[in-house]
DNA sequence: AAGATATGTCAACATGACTGACATAAATTT
DNA sequence: AAATTTATGTCAGTCATGTTGACATATCTT
């Protein structure tokens, strides 16, 4: 009845950190963003064309969780805008392959540096070691099951995508 | 020892893993959320209040970084069903105190609950010297110029506000 | 008494989610 | 060959949560 849930068992130091962390995280590409029109679905977007050449719509739809709809107005906007390209399909002639632009690579490069910087920066006290636990703890706290295409590839072979 | 990127590489992988883990991790209190009618913006109000009791509309303003008019319609839904309540201020009747009420603290403690089992179970294979380095790069990746009243508790004297 | 501050509220609008329905082209199955 | 399924796109409407601007009220400060 009473719950009284695990008083003293709750994270709540982590749980704040956590959202604040990731506030201010967000917050650097948010602000650069606002020059060029857009909002955080184009960074998604834009970073998983990137990252992941030749991802399907499909695909893209399952990481980022959204509908069909929503994507396709951010879609279209970065097609039109020409900040990503559509391929057909080689073998699938119905699908339409995604791949960023000169002009999309130099927008995302240009947000993942910001986030670089707050990253070494917050991580210039840790040493290898230390860099390699936080990167466990991460990927620990992310959802296995039912993976997407990408989370295939990061959990999967440990083979990178890019460099 | 994973190559610590040279200057001017980008941190792809943190990015993505922090895209991933926070969205798996605010996904938990997302699912529990829509049996009460509520959402993120209620969980966030919610949590804040019940951590820093008495808390100011104001200060809350300035944590959560959104306009009055946007908190007016969240806050009056949780005062109107009870999971809030007002307390004019002693020193200055013009401030209205925040408290939860026991039906706040089930709730939020029911959603930390959860975030929080995500959390043991990403930890658990991570020393007690390996969760201080992951405290440390979470601290590290906050904004500290112009914190607001929640940020200067958790920076300014480690003082914790409840247990 | 006058002004500043803390809060609340009305109205209008933007973004990025959602559901449901339907259209087209291409692949697959029967 | 015809029927069905799949991949994608699009129209229309709704919802949640953010925004700006204007204004009201109570209370504190000067």
């Amino acid at each position: 009845m009473s719950p009284a849930p695990r008083a003293g068992e709750l994270r709540w130091d982590i749980i704040e950190l956590l959202f604040f962390a990731y506030r201010d995280f967000v917050g650097d590409a948010d602000h650069e963003l606002e020059a060029f029109g857009f909002g955080r679905a184009h960074h998604r977007v834009m970073h998983f064309v990137h990252r992941y050449p030749g991802l399907k719509v499909a695909d893209l739809l399952d990481v980022l969780r959204i509908t069909k709809q929503s994507l396709g107005r951010v879609l279209k906007q970065l097609l039109d805008e020409g900040y990503i390209v559509q391929k057909t399909g080689n073998n699938d002639r119905r699908q339409r392959l995604l791949y960023a632009t000169a002009k999309g690579e130099a927008l995302v490069g240009k947000l993942a540096g910001l986030q670089t910087d707050r990253i070494n920066r917050a991580m210039q006290d840790i040493d290898t070691a230390g860099q390699e636990v936080l990167r466990q703890f991460l990927r620990a706290m992310i959802d296995r099951d039912d993976p997407d295409k990408v989370l295939e590839t990061i959990f999967g072979s440990g083979k990178k995508p890019r460099e």
